[in-house]
DNA sequence: CAGGATCCTACCGGATACTG
DNA sequence: CAGTATCCGGTAGGATCCTG
């Protein structure tokens, strides 16, 4: 979820917890393992109150393939399970 | 995990349960779900003592994509890891 | 062999409070 | 805002026993 997420583009940590739907607790682990294993970049920023940008790195690009399977197929799936009940 | 082991030809339970090490109570539990979404089928054969094939249902193939994808990225995610280190 | 029923524990994640 | 620490209930899954 988190990477499809910010395939479309950094975001903060705040953005990520509201559009993941994922608690601050839950997030915070969620990405630290993204950036352990090379997936995501955590940037600081020095703004007023601190904010952290979160982006894809481009060893995440090898994930592509995976992603874009797993969204097409999502839709798919989702319109057969609609059309069943 | 059970996909692409299914991937490689009907299963009975116990294979299952040894090849991906999954107890037998889960491994129970997670063939009823794929059974429910229609990714895998059940078939139960009237041997001496009854043994149970579990093979993957046509409409899984839509998973094909996202299945190769993920076992690409696997391989190669794997042998950098090693590299690394 | 396939797999359900039980019991029990470890961990997961939610809610809340707090700091820089 | 970003993130950690604490407390705590729910549950996933292991181990074991049992049946068809």
């Amino acid at each position: 979820m988190l990477l499809s997420i910010l395939r479309g583009g950094k975001r903060r940590f705040r953005e990520l917890s509201r559009e993941a739907e994922i608690s601050p607790r839950i997030l915070s682990k969620e990405l630290q393992e993204l950036e352990m294993n090379g997936l995501v970049s955590r940037t600081v920023c020095d703004t007023k109150p601190v904010t952290v940008e979160y982006a894809l790195t481009p060893y995440s690009e090898t994930l592509s393939d995976v992603l874009n399977a797993m969204n097409k197929w999502g839709q798919q799936h989702r319109k057969r399970i609609l059309k069943e009940s």
